[in-house]
DNA sequence: CAATCGTGATGACGCAGGTTAATTTACAGA
DNA sequence: TCTGTAAATTAACCTGCGTCATCACGATTG
């Protein structure tokens, strides 16, 4: 069951058992893939795109003097760049953050769908937007916040994606990144970001370390990055059975 | 033809004529709005989506404090919350910057199209990732550009959006926005960017004026602002006749 | 015509975060 | 055990932008 992950938990979204057996039926080939590689570049035609199993992904954009901005973080369960299926081409990279092992499903499998299945269609092109209000999120901590708020935003963002991949018991995740890692993410300097975790460490609500966070105060944590987790669309609560869930519609 | 300027230019996703007399059948209704009004909030449940005409939409999330971030900016011949075709609860509000035209698309309509014209739902999605892709762009904006290229990263994108839609000649167009819209599209203080806007005019760059934008140096001022538009896939080259033009496939 | 308000412009001052550089720690490999 | 390297930590200094305040101008409105 390699989309166990995908949608899971997402509010209006139950994937159906038969559009979940189309799915993994539309998956090529799975791949293990080395930490820190480039997978997909910017301006490339692409034909495939990439459903994340286990592991960490980034997306990001390099400015002209090699700085790096990542726009998008990938937990197991994403479809990575699902949005090269309508785009064809993307305007950034695409790397591996840790090993991750990946599930390949060519376009063509995908354009069938979208001839087949329409509910399924709409179900992943819903997928897509998630990750950009992830990208209006991002904007907001950004625009409004400052440096502790972001760090603290970010992991309770993060903390809320892995415990609905069943990776975080909402206190405690592994996530393979370093300092300048969170420093790509956030907009700052990994020299700022050492502060910044210095002080989230004396306050008493996150400890970040490469192999481990671990999460004291959610909720103050939550605070001071002013998280709202409804962009999300992720309801923990909703139990696994289609028939107590709330419908997208018809 | 209300849909004239929807993905106008766009590369690889030509409207065909009788996908085009879809959707201008799928209009239920026209309207003008008045400047400065929000016409979406956070958290509604939506049956309808907005396709704007004439005027400038926002879309953005307010801090705790009531401080404003905009997350998008919509130029005539946008589907500002398509989106919400798909989603059904919106994570941001929408409101009008200017005074504006819109079309009302019922989602009942969009719905039937998932059905009958696969082809066409995914130009509906192709574009609803556009604005994904410019998320993205501004993120970069935010996370990699002093004021000053975020100042002018914003006005040539908006430069290039309005040329598309046939509302700027390259260097000057109309933009009904004050300087304090500028700076909740860019993260800074309207003092801050009161500052920037002096300084392009003195470098001769560029002159902001709530009426009328002036571009005196498109290049310089992309390169400010490290601006490429490759991210909003339009080609204003090609040709409007089909045949002359790269198709998405099949 | 006065009063008010929205917008723009500008100056003084302070601080969050950038820059640079040096030091320490943690590991992997020989 | 020693060594080389990536990552984390910390300090000193500087600057871009925020904050606060004031003033000017034009458009409304009473």
């Amino acid at each position: 069951m390699f989309t166990e992950r995908f949608l899971r938990h997402r509010r209006g979204v139950h994937l159906e058992s038969e559009e979940r057996a189309r799915l993994e039926a539309s998956i090529s080939e799975i791949k293990t893939l080395p930490p820190r590689t480039n997978i997909v570049m910017a301006g490339d035609e692409l034909s495939q795109s990439i459903l994340l199993l286990e592991g960490f992904m980034s997306r990001y954009i390099d400015d002209r003097n090699g700085l790096r901005q990542l726009v998008a973080v990938h937990v197991p369960g994403d479809f990575v760049d699902l949005h090269a299926f309508p785009l064809k081409v993307l305007d950034h990279d695409v790397a591996t953050m840790t090993a991750a092992t990946v599930a390949i499903v060519p376009h063509s499998e995908l354009e069938a769908i979208t001839h087949d299945l329409p509910a399924l269609t709409r179900k992943l092109w819903f997928s897509t937007l998630i990750d950009a209000a992830i990208h209006r999120a991002w904007l907001f901590r950004f625009g409004r916040l400052d440096a502790v708020g972001r760090v603290a935003h970010f992991i309770s963002e993060t903390n809320v994606r892995l415990m609905s991949a069943g990776l975080s018991d909402g206190r405690r995740f592994a996530l393979g990144l370093i300092q300048s890692d969170l420093a790509e993410i956030c907009g700052l300097t990994n020299v700022h970001i050492n502060r910044v975790l210095r002080q989230l460490r004396e306050e008493r609500l996150c400890v970040f370390r490469s192999s481990l966070v671990e999460i004291l105060e959610p909720a103050k944590l939550a605070a001071r990055g002013q998280f709202d987790p409804a962009y999300l669309y992720i309801d923990l609560q909703s139990a696994e059975s289609p028939s107590s869930r709330p419908r997208l519609n018809s």
